[in-house]
DNA sequence: AGTTAAACATACAGACTTGTCTGTTTTTGT
DNA sequence: ACAAAAACAGACAAGTCTGTATGTTTAACT
């Protein structure tokens, strides 16, 4: 197990203190302490605090979808797919303490100009809008029309099953979203 | 019209920056600044900062709960005052710029050891679950476990909501949720 | 082996943070 | 009018923050 580089290291672990204490009660200096980093490597790497937030948001889109799919890769049907992405939620937010999404809490209190992390929380939250589109899609005994529909509506359920289940720090959000998507999917 | 105290002056100005411009993202000086109060008049009204929030959502949670039942009050049914919940949401929050629920952005990137917000938000949460759930228990129709079940439904597409047209900055998934309510409504 | 690049440590600037403290002025109640 | 309470102004403490600058040491490559 070699060890990680140095860019490696600053992204991991911010990533670790960005999503588990949050973006406005991190610094610079818990990072570059945390990694092991001198602050002037740490600056060679990013140009920005916002920017680390960036690398720790896209590193995080693609592990967060890649482990989406890989739980619900072994449901036949993608009606079951989708109930399994509940599943999902239900496995990772019960993991990490009813964190919550990463999206969600750093975009809630950000300072103004903080644009380009705004941006890739609507780039995640669309490709996972995307992602549930497709799935139904394929389902033939919908229209296409039928299908955003649904899938935006089921959106709206992990949404709301996330946030709320991070609030109330209790599964039960998970489980009624659940129990309300195998409703609309008849 | 008179001049508002000192207290509510802070409280005003206070919950005017926490909402818009957010927490962590508000000091106690420009609090006091634009609310024309002396630094020590503030701390002899309040302890802390994070009281100053605790006040600030005790007085938005009331006028939020209410300007909700006074938006729902012309609907006759409890059904169709809860479908109207979805017509408020757009209302409150395409004239606010789709800046959220105050809760939500308040709790999602908060020191640790401020636990009297949290608190705060789980109180609104489930005042907000009681009221869906009274409104529910009162149709025939419908057993008290069916009531709650169907109440807690609508409680996740309302966060959904919210949350979702925060991020995306339109209404799109207010009208969707409202649509998903309908659905499971019957 | 020698050159270039990367990472190191650390001091510093400059601004900001919450909260305390001192002392003066204004308002209020009697 | 007089005493008590409230609000005022503002300095200060003690720490935090992001980002820059300086110079040294290690590693990589040819």
């Amino acid at each position: 197990m070699k060890k990680l580089g140095v860019k490696d290291r600053i992204i991991e672990t911010a990533s670790d203190l960005f999503y588990n204490n949050g973006y406005n009660q991190t610094g610079i200096n818990q990072i570059i302490d945390e990694a092991g980093v001198a602050k002037a490597s740490m600056y060679m790497h990013f140009r920005s605090k916002e920017d680390i937030a960036v690398a720790y948001l896209k590193r995080r889109h693609i592990s967060w979808v890649s482990d989406l799919q890989d739980f619900v890769s072994n449901q036949i049907t993608n009606r079951e797919k989708l109930i399994a992405s509940f599943d999902y939620l239900d496995s990772w937010l019960s993991s990490v303490n009813y964190r919550g999404c990463g999206w969600q809490n750093i975009i809630t209190d950000l300072p103004h100009d903080h644009d380009k992390i705004r941006d890739q929380a609507v780039l995640h939250k669309n490709d996972v809008r995307v992602w549930v589109h497709s799935l139904l899609k394929d389902e033939d005994n919908l229209s296409d029309n039928e299908a955003m529909q649904l899938g935006d509506e089921l959106v709206i359920l992990l949404e709301g099953a996330i946030i709320l289940s991070q609030i109330q720090k209790n599964k039960w959000p998970i489980e009624v979203a659940k129990r309300a998507a195998k409703k609309l999917l008849k």
